[in-house]
DNA sequence: CTTAGCCATTCCACTTGTGGCATGCATCGT
DNA sequence: ACGATGCATGCCACAAGTGGAATGGCTAAG
């Protein structure tokens, strides 16, 4: 389903062969997903034309293999749109690509089911932060093997240090994108919008 | 492979139940991987007990369900060992818990192998910051249903900015704890490593 | 001329992961 | 007294992802 949802938002921008997929996965798309295999993006288009939400036509390249461009059907549109306005959970992992994959289609929401979204992963995120943050991070130990506590502290510290800024970072950097949704004017265009977020920071 | 590298990591510092791992998964290695199933959990260790690289045996508990007590083996040490230490090839997203994942068991590693972890990692990063920061993110469009430009547009270039500076902090993180493993005496010990990753800031 | 890389698809055998169900006791708060 | 949550395991059907091989023409660089 994660796969299909990245595959069909980009079918529901412009036609493309697998090919072209696989090529958007691995430029744009890579924060998207990693290391996706050829295979993968080929059996997912299968399944999806067998559930009918794209359709190919087939382009002769005279010697060569024969190119398939898929398109979106409605359906395929419909299921696309459902998943990505539908109901969002965040996983654990901030830095999972989950809400990430959904704002890379922000174009197809419109600003208030955007705005949900992004409150739906703030409010996730700041509990998260909350319930954590001054937790107690000692690990039980009776390690048998060679094992470095000194190094391990080290590293413990600066993971956990490095977590905590990155999370902060990033619900700063949300609640920045949030404000700029929520002030500005009902029809602003891109170039505004851009002003608003440079000004924002 | 991968949930089985954390099991085998947690194992080789203590011996836990299916359920303690579980809960590891759930809290200490909440950063490591997202939502992990119980089922999971359970049938990776049945594989690994079939491989040899773990033991159980059963703690009785008066009425309620027998609790099995997971053990590594050495073989399962050698096989957690090699995966550590061995070749690691960095994943497209820098957000996945691959290189993470490793840092956790930091403690089971030399400072050189360490270093070598990091120096991977570091260069595979920088190289993509060098191909793609300056990239053209335009996308060609050819969107049939409705979509908004300048919200894609907006979000999009909050996306990238996003990006940029997580993984700009990023780099500078891991550039900090290199130093500190570069410069601190060899028989440092913790408290004055954490002293030295305070300053280094 | 040759090698490498891009374009393009398909098949296959696995390995992993998802989601839910079933079981059943103990403990703690309301 | 009741319900939620924690402890503890296991089974199942199904969905998704991995990694590699096979095929074959095109183009550009060395």
């Amino acid at each position: 389903m994660k796969l299909e949802s990245i595959l069909l938002g980009v079918l529901a921008r412009h036609p493309s062969t697998g090919y072209d997929l696989k090529k958007y996965l691995d430029t744009h798309g890579r924060f998207l997903r990693s290391n996706t295999q050829m295979s993968q993006v080929y059996r997912s288009l299968g399944k999806m034309e067998a559930s009918g939400w794209v359709i190919h036509t087939v382009q002769q390249r005279a010697g060569a293999t024969d190119a398939k461009t898929y398109r979106i059907t409605d359906e395929g549109m419909t299921v696309f749109l459902d998943w990505l306005t539908g109901p969002y959970s965040p996983p654990t992992r901030f830095q999972d690509p989950d809400f990430g994959t959904r704002l890379a289609f922000a174009g197809f929401m419109t600003r208030e089911q955007l705005l949900r979204l992004i409150d739906i992963e703030l409010t996730a995120r700041h509990e998260q932060v909350a319930r954590y943050r001054f937790r107690d991070r000692r690990e039980a130990v009776d390690t048998s093997a060679a094992f470095d506590e000194d190094l391990a502290t080290l590293v413990a510290e600066w993971s956990h240090e490095a977590g905590a800024q990155a999370i902060d970072a990033y619900l700063e950097r949300l609640e920045t994108l949030r404000r700029v949704l929520l002030d500005a004017p009902e029809n602003a265009k891109a170039p505004d919008l851009l002003l608003l977020l440079r000004d924002a920071r």
